[in-house]
DNA sequence: CTCAAGAAAATATTCAACAATAATGATCAT
DNA sequence: ATGATCATTATTGTTGAATATTTTCTTGAG
């Protein structure tokens, strides 16, 4: 092939190497998963279309091995469904994909708060009440929904550290999916004033019971309040893409 | 290097290609896996035994590619630790490990009955507790463990079917894991005559009346019994691996 | 118009070469 | 002798090209 036209619509990217690619040590197929991840998120590439790696390949320079693992780490954040023996297209977001989701998050974070109820010391107890503290004060003063999500995250995150390295990683799998959607998070966070508050209070009172099993249940109360405003949330807006919002810590 | 000496003592092989790798159309990768995980479980590869890619390129006459694939494949499985630049090692299943892939259990396949319960057609419903009433029944007979357990994970897959694709991918990534060990439930089984099967009345009564969080509730005791009680046998026999038992459906 | 056979296109697998990293051992100053 | 520094070596990580397999498209006969 020749130099190719860069001109047309639909096209990859803008010029035949889209980005640097100036990550020298680090693997260039993350950089160029990246690349791709900004392009799906910005809607420049349209959900059901094809992402060939012929093309990939002479969009970006790389051999075809690298373009190959590109596809599988966006495949792995959700970003593109790959199809057996046929190719990887971007992947529209369905409701119900957002909503089933929220199922896993909720069973996934339902184990961490489990597991730091029954696992974490007094210490840590103390930090992770006054952490949840600092989110209700938040949620009282109406900051920004974006620190709401950053703190909650938080305190998942930490007491996801108690769980098993294998239990660590499918919440970090999932987390990595739905930092995708936060825009509908933070609509359905101001949307709703009451909000998920009253469950993260239970949440603390578990804590401090060492209850683990009401503890994990509140919880779990928390992700599936915040299944169903997203859904509806998403539903009203006949769940077109929104810009991605600021992801999480 | 030449012909080597197949002789020697901590070879992996008996000779130079272990096994046919007979499957053609099948990857190979998949051959090479499949003859490790039986020596792993037979214990003929020890805990902690270096597994060098370039010993399984010569043994199994493959490609460093197709060893690596291997490898990872085994990592999955739990079967082998991969140390990033350092290479691959038989794990050592620790009771702590067996106990947190309960927890992980647990969660998933509460999500699982949560999701069925709220999504099963009633004819679906039907066929769940006519399963479990031969759960029970071969419980009240006596019948062997390995039953027990086939029949629990057949229903715990079919209900798993009402679940997100994720959500599947991560119930059978944490089912591959326990199927070595379930010697040891099978074990617990026989050793504990009550059983986990109040929960699964339990199960059956929230069915009946839809109640999804009850259901799951009860569904996560199931496992948290076997949680406890597969780690008392492990402790009381020193928890020394065992020969692997049947695997499940 | 339907269906089958073959050609074309795309992906899947495997390998071999090169690069980067960690372990080993030798050398030298103290 | 001891300890640190640095070259050497063994081992894994990465990548592009060659080959095999699968799917899709085309074409032509009935």
């Amino acid at each position: 092939m020749d130099k190719t036209k860069n001109h047309g619509a639909g096209q990859l990217g803008t010029s035949k190497v889209a980005e640097p690619v100036s990550l020298g040590s680090v693997p260039v197929a993350n950089a160029v998963a990246r690349s791709l991840r900004e392009r799906i998120q910005s809607n420049v590439l349209q959900p059901g279309e094809w992402l060939r790696e012929a093309r990939l390949c002479r969009e970006f320079g790389v051999g075809r091995s690298v373009a190959r693992r590109a596809l599988r780490i966006l495949g792995e954040d959700g970003l593109v469904d790959i199809e057996e023996n046929r190719g990887a297209r971007v992947s529209a977001t369905t409701v119900e994909e957002v909503f089933d989701l929220y199922e896993i998050r909720a069973a996934l974070y339902g184990l961490a708060v489990r597991v730091a109820c029954m696992r974490a010391s007094d210490a840590e107890i103390a930090n992770y009440l006054a952490d949840i503290d600092q989110l209700l004060e938040a949620a009282g003063e109406e900051q920004p929904a974006e620190r709401i999500i950053a703190l909650s995250e938080k305190i998942f995150s930490a007491m996801a550290g108690h769980a098993s390295a294998d239990a660590q990683k499918m919440i970090s799998s999932v987390r990595r999916k739905t930092r995708f959607h936060y825009s509908y998070v933070a609509l359905a966070i101001n949307a709703q004033a009451a909000g998920p508050y009253e469950h993260w209070r239970k949440v603390r009172a578990a804590l401090v019971a060492r209850d683990a099993e009401q503890a994990s249940q509140s919880a779990r109360n928390i992700l599936y309040f915040m299944q169903g405003e997203v859904a509806r949330i998403m539903l009203s807006r006949g769940s077109r893409p929104l810009a991605s919002a600021a992801a999480a810590p």
